[in-house]
Formats: structure tokens, C-alpha cells, sequence
DNA sequence: TTTTGAGTTGTTCGA
DNA sequence: GTCGAACAACTCAAA
């Protein structure tokens, strides 16, 4: 019996450069036929958001790792940009694919492009088919008892958990067939075209010194905290001088590693009982939030444009703000720990949860910088750029988010600095210029004697800024513009 | 429908 | 120095 010899198929990658537990891709390879794997650059599709620089930077070493990990195995990336639609419409024509599938995405504009590219393929008789990858749970899964989405991360997670999820990530795949790319296909790019990475000046120094991108980088990370940071996760995980934070939501963002994995290594971690179940359970509620981040977002579609809570509408953010968020930006508050957090953004594309906080409540509250201008910054500059963590995040450090923080938790930033790193070993470590005063003064160096200054080779106002603003002032400003909110 | 308890991450002040 | 209360009132989720 002759078996008609199988179409190809297309996997189209986007936020999921993995090839283990890939559902859409373990689907195409059990399809038989060739496959043909492709990445789109869309920079034009409609309301899709640009990405930031250090997610440019690190989209392309992604890409990099991707295709090489495919080619090892018989598969082969290609590389295109322009219109995912009009692209993605051709080349299943061109190369007669019967079958496109993809991994899905939860932001409005990515949603409507991808059912429109569903039906404009169903039109030529290709069947579409799109997967759960990068979540653990759909939005739309979990709904509270009155029917509607949570609002509240607790029982969300609580919800979420008892539905469950405990199937074993897939592996990934270790042979494949591709389908040789023809000339009638278009132009398959080099990755070089994509012009992702920054040329003049070159910026990513510190970038490449601090991540290794891409699947396997991601693998080696998981193990290296699972050995090291989760079994003192709980206690340790605020601490800006530790290397206790998991370090994978970069990897999370590309999808170079999925969340299943990440929660069926962490849960097996503790299968031996050396690691205590809370530390366990305070990593995953890391998941969770994510997890939640995206179930708003799905839900509140313009979660980063608009207050969750309307009242903030009303809110007396400051008028003219250049001065102070160029100085917020460039780490030059005059408040080491907001220094040394903004610097380390600048410099490595990460910085450190705890600080995160610390400098959001400061540019919000401070400095009553309109959050969204946070937002903007951190996607132009962190590598974890995350379109629902993020947006999210700032939200509820502003108050007007979900389950928000309430008006009147305004972080203190010496006591966050002196409680979170007690010697200032985060701080000299982006801080220079300070890296001779003692542990007393380093959070409150205005406050330093100046003899001790002298020793330290500091000027204040020269050598590193006085505080541009005064903390109890600030502090009693934010309060009332707060409470001006509720009446 | 109404009620009840709860809600990631803090700071300051006064006893 | 330590400790508990105040800081507003609201909204959510579930019974």
C-alpha cells in the first residue's frame, strides 16, 4: 500500500524559542511530514507593541541559539520579517503546508492577529492549530464562583492550584526532518538582517557578561538555582546582596523555558525532603504571579495603558518630570539603593526584585512620576520585558492596579536599603563611587560626618548627587495626593 | 441578597 | 529598644 506522501508543516515561532515541551512543535514532528520552522519579525502588524531594546538584544542571541539547536537535530530556522499574515498566507501556499502551528499569545492585538491569520488559512484549506505553552493555566480556565476573573492574586492561585497541572513536561524532540527552503518561498533572512542588536554605541557589554541566552542557557540557570537558591528561596529572596533570586524570567519572557518545567523541577527538587516545603511553595507563588500578571491581561486588555482603578485617573501626577526621570533613569537620586538598582538595569538588563519595588515606589511616590512612565522604561531597558508582568507590576506598586498596594506603602529607601543589604555590597557594586564608605553611612551618605566623607573620597554633589528630594517631605506630599483620591 | 473575612512585599509614632 | 496600632476605606470572593 503506497501512503501519500505528507505535507509539510510550519511551526511558527514566537515567544517560545525552546524545543522542549514545545506542544506545537512535538505536534508537527508527529505529523510525518517535513517541517518547516519560522521566526516573523512583525513590525508592522497593527497595535503590536515594539519591542525594547535589551528584548531586541536578547530576541536575537535567542533566535541564534534556537536555529542552532534545530539544525543539530535535521531542523532548520528561517528567519523572516515583515507582515505575519501576508507572510504566513505565501509560504503555506509556496510550499504546500497543510498545516500551521504556533504556540499562543495573550495580549488584544496579538490575539486578533492570530485568529485573523486562523481564518485567512482556513480560507486555503490549511488547518491552523494553536497550543498552551506558555502558561500554565488559560485565562479563561479559572473564574471565581460568580463566573468572572480574579482580581485578587490569593485566590487565583489558590483556584489555580486545585485545578491543578500535574502531566510531565514533553521532551524535547531529537530528530527531525526539514523541509529544504525554496527560492519561491521569499527570502529567508540572516539574522544579522533583523538589525536587533545595538551598533552605535555599542551598549550590551554588560549584557553578554551577565546572561547566557537561550534554551540551554535557561536549563543551566534552573539547575544552578534549584542546587543553590531554593533551598534558602523564602528567607533569602529579598536580599539585593545574594545571589538567591532564580534569575529564569528572561528566559520565561522568550519562552526558552516553559513554566511546567520550572514548577515540575522545583516540585521533584524537594522529592529527597532536603529542601523545605516553603521555600518550595514561595518559588511557585513566583509562577503564580506571572501566571495571574496574564490572566489580567487577557482580561483588561489595555492593562498598560489605563488604570485598573479609574480613580486614579484623577491622580495630581507631576506636570513636568524630565529633570527628575532623567535622573531616575540614569541612577543619580542621590539614594544609593535607587542608584545602584537603576545602574544595574542600565548595565546588566536585569535588576534585582526587591529593588525593582524599591525604585518604582520611589519614581511613583517620590517623585509622582505618572507610572507609565516606569513602565516604558523598564521595557526599553530590562531583558525580562514581560507585557503582562510588567504592566501589572507597576500597577500595583502605583495603588491603581490589582490587588494593589495600599496608598499608603511608600518604601522608605534607606531602611529598604539598610534591611535588604545591610553592608552595601549592592550598592558599591553599581555604585562606585561610594565603594569607600563604611556600612553606617553608605545608605544615608548626606547624613555622614564630614570627616568621613573626606575619608571617603566623596563630595556631595560632586563626586555622587545629593538626594534630589527630601524622603519625609516626599513621603507627607504622596500621602495627601493619595488621600485627595478618595473623597 | 447580604454578610463576613481577607487582602505579597511598609513606615511611623507613641506607649 | 521594642511593640502594637494607625494609616482609609474599599473591593473582592465565597458562604
Amino acid at each position: 500500500m503506497v501512503r501519500p506522501h505528507p505535507k509539510p508543516v510550519i511551526v511558527w515561532f514566537r515567544d517560545d524559542l525552546r524545543l522542549a515541551d514545545q506542544p506545537a512543535l512535538a505536534s508537527a514532528l508527529a505529523h510525518d511530514g517535513p517541517v518547516l520552522c519560522v521566526y516573523i519579525l512583525d513590525e508592522v502588524s497593527p497595535g503590536l507593541r515594539p519591542l525594547g531594546g535589551a528584548s531586541r538584544w536578547w530576541l536575537h542571541h535567542s533566535l541564534e541559539q534556537l536555529a542552532s539547536s534545530l539544525s543539530k537535530i535535521g531542523g532548520r530556522l528561517d528567519v523572516l520579517t515583515g507582515a505575519s499574515d501576508q507572510i504566513l498566507t505565501a509560504l503555506a501556499k509556496a510550499s504546500g503546508a497543510d498545516k500551521v502551528v504556533w504556540t499562543r499569545r495573550y495580549g488584544a492585538a496579538e490575539i486578533a492577529l492570530d485568529s485573523k491569520i486562523k481564518t485567512l488559512l482556513k480560507q486555503q484549506d490549511v488547518t491552523a492549530e494553536s497550543f498552551k505553552g506558555q502558561l500554565l493555566f488559560e485565562p479563561w480556565e479559572l473564574q471565581t464562583k460568580a463566573g468572572g476573573p480574579f482580581k485578587v492574586f490569593t485566590p487565583f492561585w489558590r483556584a489555580a492550584l486545585a485545578l491543578g497541572d500535574g502531566s510531565a513536561p514533553l521532551k524535547a524532540p531529537k530528530k527531525m526532518n526539514a523541509l529544504p527552503w525554496d527560492k519561491s518561498y521569499g527570502k529567508s533572512l540572516k539574522l544579522a538582517d533583523l538589525k536587533l542588536l545595538p551598533t552605535k554605541p555599542d551598549w550590551a557589554r554588560g549584557l553578554r557578561q551577565t546572561w547566557q541566552v537561550g534554551e540551554a542557557g535557561a536549563i543551566a540557570r534552573l539547575s544552578d538555582f534549584l542546587k543553590n537558591g531554593l533551598a534558602h528561596y523564602a528567607e533569602e529572596r529579598d536580599r539585593a546582596d545574594r545571589d538567591s533570586t532564580s534569575r529564569l524570567s528572561p528566559h520565561l519572557r522568550f519562552g526558552e523555558i516553559s513554566p511546567k518545567q520550572i514548577l515540575w523541577a522545583a516540585r521533584h527538587a524537594g522529592d529527597a525532603g532536603s529542601i523545605a516545603q516553603r521555600n518550595i511553595d514561595k518559588f511557585i507563588a513566583e509562577i503564580g504571579w506571572r501566571e495571574f500578571s496574564y490572566h489580567l491581561l487577557y482580561h483588561f486588555p489595555d492593562l498598560r495603558q489605563a488604570n485598573f482603578q479609574p480613580r486614579f485617573d484623577h491622580f495630581p501626577w507631576a506636570k513636568s518630570t524630565k529633570k527628575n526621570l532623567d535622573l531616575w533613569h540614569k541612577g543619580q537620586t542621590g539614594y544609593p539603593v535607587i542608584d545602584a538598582g537603576m545602574r544595574e538595569l542600565w548595565q546588566t538588563g536585569t535588576m534585582h526584585n526587591r529593588v525593582r519595588m524599591i525604585v518604582a515606589s520611589f519614581m511613583i511616590k517620590h517623585l509622582m512620576i505618572d507610572w507609565r512612565r516606569g513602565e516604558e522604561w523598564f521595557w526599553d531597558t530590562l531583558c525580562d520585558a514581560d507585557p503582562a508582568s510588567n504592566a501589572a507590576s507597576w500597577q500595583w506598586v502605583a495603588g491603581s492596579g490589582a490587588d494593589a498596594a495600599p496608598y499608603f506603602r511608600i518604601f522608605n529607601p534607606i531602611i529598604q536599603g539598610e534591611k535588604f543589604d545591610p553592608d552595601g555590597i549592592y550598592v558599591k557594586r553599581f555604585v562606585p563611587e561610594l565603594s569607600r564608605l563604611g556600612a553606617k553611612w553608605i545608605h544615608r551618605p548626606w547624613e555622614a560626618p564630614d570627616n568621613i566623607l573626606a575619608a571617603a573620597g566623596i563630595t556631595l554633589g560632586k563626586t555622587y548627587p545629593a538626594p534630589i528630594v527630601d524622603h519625609a517631605a516626599a513621603r507627607e506630599r504622596a500621602l495627601a495626593a493619595f488621600a485627595s483620591l478618595s473623597q
